[in-house]
DNA sequence: AATATTCAGGTAAACGTTTGCATAAATTAT
DNA sequence: ATAATTTATGCAAACGTTTACCTGAATATT
């Protein structure tokens, strides 16, 4: 019943060398014979040694770990954001430490814990809708754990993050559809405190000035996402003195409730109303009517952006470039940009 | 520049007291006199004492983390499972390390050895398409860490599992055709290799034969998911000498692929031939003809039960039920089940 | 031939915690 | 008052590795 794993220890005493000596020959430290070196690889291999993570894991103070924390998932923004970080991570051989937060700001602050507990190098972090406030990161600079944002971007200065800029994809998305001849153009926004719904809004107001249609607030609404909401507004907008010919949604799913809508009460899709909205599902490209065009927002360039970024940042310390009082954050923007969908 | 975190050892030279003291008035041990215990505990608070949990995970030789690796992360299926395993483990008080394997054997052994360093407590696996031999799953006996496997089951025995009995939703799927009038039910499977390939087909064959219409092989074609092959057997099967009036589709994107297949050629979509379905897109509903119905798998679902189950295996192995000679093995088969989707 | 250098390997501390065992002091039982 | 017990605490080993420093032998330098 050997039951335990084999440790340098023991392939130190069954050679009758010392531990050290195992340790630097399975690091090929130069400084060790090739005859003992062969003799304990060969002895290592034998007994399929593997060294304890665990172990240098505490010694090295590191983990080679990153932890991730965003609201979600199952949404097919975040899963494919968490691919590229996988990928990313897994490229610069670390690993992935994940959790949810489900957009609860007490489950935020309780992964932060956990992330800290399990020593994580780095952190990704996309934060929650309710997150208000931002003690529970900044405790954290306590520990030297680095955290890169992305995609939901706290309010605060002197942090790294990846984003993407909204407002070009949605100057870009207006003037597409001013060039289609639209000149009323509507806007089913998000709720009101989400810094992406204002972010549209900035480029929706820029692309109007700029077309030199003027901007109109009552062809702005605001929804909260849930269906109902999406739908009254879409009535709302329909019904209204100047009626839009098109409506930028605030995201797909927004776009598909509004087309059920603007269905509902007899308007022809791509005819009497047009739909732009922003990407967040991969296969939009089924339903009945799409819209005419998405701005991506390249998610999973995003998490490998982000990690990227993260990894860098965690060799820049293990370089001991010690104290960044000179600190340089890093504030990365990828550009979203306008997908247009072909006919069919 | 007092850079390091505090240790129980900086607590008890404060205090004048033996670490062993501080550890144990920390853990509330009734050894310690209330006392010393609230003064440790005051002393912890204010230093922001927090243990290095790598040198306890070292210590303990457990490491509280569950690893996870699947195929695909940003695939619907498997983000809904990740996500019920995160609030599984969470729930458990595990963290989860993942990876994905983008259905490479190699890719997929790598990440077995990733998971083995860092000495994941137990580990949860859907395997990749191309895995074809399991010696690197074997080889993870020698170090005691359990595996759960879920939806994607090798073929050996001996192990744990969660997966979903597609034979009895299948069946379920054609029933409802045939009370719905269905005689001629037409299938597109998928890759023959696939063991849900076999399922859907088993739950076909058996299905028929108890209606007792019979089981006509020409009715059952495999495809490779691409959408020239979906469109080909589609065309095939509409094209044959019984022209189905059903069609049951491997998943949602193949149904939606046969479906834009069938409206090239002038077929009415739930007159001229109905389709039903697998789940794995959230959203088919917004589709312009999404199937009648489809048999769901439970992600999450399937993702939270293999979580608990290692967990459990996880608690009996710390009870010091030291060899499971008597070993029993978990194999847990939800039912999957066909949900009809409302006519508009 | 004496000294300096390189080579090959060993010693021991350190990382932070837990825990079995020992022990001194305080309390209780006799 | 002595012995037995309980209470509160300390000691030290253990977990597996890495690494700064030391040492003895072999080789090279003059």
């Amino acid at each position: 019943m050997d039951n335990h794993l084999p440790t340098i220890k023991e392939i130190a005493k069954q050679l009758n060398i010392s531990i050290s000596t195992v340790s630097r020959a399975l690091h090929d430290n130069p400084s060790i014979g090739l005859r003992t070196k062969t003799r304990v690889q060969e002895l290592a291999k034998q007994l399929q040694y593997e060294p304890n993570q665990t172990a240098i894991f505490f010694q090295q103070g590191k983990t080679f770990t990153i932890g991730v924390i965003l609201p979600e998932l199952s949404e097919a923004f975040f899963s494919s954001a968490i691919s590229g970080i996988e990928d990313a991570a897994h490229k610069g051989n670390y690993t992935v430490l994940m959790g949810q937060s489900h957009d609860i700001l007490e489950k935020e602050k309780q992964l932060i814990d956990t992330m800290k507990k399990h020593r994580v190098d780095g952190l990704l972090i996309s934060i929650s809708k309710n997150t208000d406030n931002y003690e529970h990161f900044e405790a954290l600079q306590r520990y030297k754990i680095p955290i890169v944002f992305f995609d939901r971007i706290p309010k605060i200065p002197n942090i790294h993050y990846v984003a993407c800029n909204m407002i070009n994809g949605t100057v870009q998305a207006i003037n597409f559809l001013f060039t289609k001849g639209h000149r009323i153009i509507g806007m089913i926004n998000g709720p009101e405190k989400l810094p992406a719904t204002k972010d549209r809004l900035d480029g929706y107001i820029q692309a109007m000035t700029k077309s030199r249609l003027k901007y109109d607030p009552a062809l702005v609404l605001n929804c909260d996402l849930t269906k109902e909401s999406v739908s009254a507004a879409t009535e709302k907008l329909l019904t209204g003195k100047r009626r839009p010919t098109a409506i930028v949604a605030f995201n797909d799913y927004v776009a598909l409730d509004a087309v059920q809508q603007a269905q509902k009460m007899k308007l022809k899709i791509n005819k009497d109303i047009c739909f732009v909205s922003y990407a967040n599902l991969p296969l939009t490209h089924y339903t009945a009517f799409p819209p005419m065009a998405s701005v991506e927002q390249f998610p999973y360039l995003q998490g490998q952006k982000a990690t990227e970024t993260l990894i860098e940042l965690l060799q820049q310390k293990n370089n001991g470039d010690a104290e960044p009082v000179n600190a340089t954050y890093y504030k990365i923007i990828l550009e979203s940009q306008l997908v247009v969908h072909d006919g069919k």
